[in-house]
DNA sequence: TATTGTTATACTCTATAACTATA
DNA sequence: TATAGTTATAGAGTATAACAATA
């Protein structure tokens, strides 16, 4: 991936740069948004977690622990707390239901909805995962101090509300 | 729709939690990796410029700017800079071709590879894109101190370089 | 009329593998 | 054998629009 080696800005070569050398980035280094795609890039690769022979991806866990914390919502109101539309939980529900992970039960208060929940199994392999997710929280915050890991959610929690 | 009222802080509620408070998240916002997830969703979010008429996606953008300060790298340097596979990028630089602001030149020295260079047209459409590229940044970084966006770069590029 | 969940569909971004033409 | 670039293909992940049942 990209280096970040401070080279001339501002000028332009007219040479293509040697084979070994890295490329000139110009003002890209310095875009906090292409940073965050890098970062996030770098945050994700090769997220796989295999419980019990079934790999999950960030999606799923996220739904299983919403749905640990907040049994009976409906799909309309999860997705949203993901920040996804309701026609793309469809299939990752039907996933986990086949999975035996999550329960869909009719509400009768409300007849076209469904109560989720997330079963015995479901809340076993969330334990799982919650562990290794919490590996790769070591693994991106690595090298950081606890203060800093601190700094670094306050200040991304703030582009997260800045642009809602 | 009658549900219990109890109000239970810090530990799972069995019911479901009344149709306008919102979900408990329970681990998910104390995540590095899912405010990395969101955070650039949100900067990226809605992100097309059109220049002339023409729509824009990040990766178009890094690659003009790359091919500003590096003309007659080939298409493998390039993709390995910003992070995809050549072959991802193939259809990218067939599209900046066609719009006639990238030059694809046979190499002499290797009859195999092509030599990319920026035209004066792209020259002049990246100079419209930088700019609304730090409007964007502008935006990300609303209600940041110049100290706090500066240490917001430092801790993803810990990130970034961690993971490598 | 509005909302819950489903379906059908499609778009973006990305990768892998196999290919060609050179090196 | 290895490399530059292309092609074909496929998989995430996401969205929009239209629909049936119900509110």
């Amino acid at each position: 991936m990209s280096r970040s080696t401070a080279k001339i800005v501002g000028s332009t070569p007219s040479e293509a740069p040697e084979q070994d050398e890295p490329l000139a980035l110009g003002i890209l280094p310095t875009l906090v948004g292409r940073q965050l795609r890098l970062a996030q890039l770098m945050a994700f690769k090769g997220f796989v977690v295999k419980v019990e022979g079934v790999s999950f991806s960030p999606g799923s866990f996220e739904v299983l622990e919403l749905l640990s914390q907040n049994p009976g919502v409906g799909q309309n109101r999860l997705a949203t707390a993901i920040g996804l539309d309701k026609s793309t939980l469809v299939p990752i529900i039907a996933r986990l239901e086949s999975l035996e992970l999550v329960e869909r039960r009719p509400s009768e208060a409300d007849k076209r909805a469904y109560e989720l929940r997330i079963t015995p199994k479901g809340r076993r392999q969330l334990i799982a995962l919650r562990e290794y997710v919490l590996e790769r929280e070591a693994g991106i915050t690595a090298g950081m101090t606890s203060g800093e890991i601190q700094t670094l959610r306050a200040l991304l929690d703030k582009v997260v509300q800045i642009s809602l």
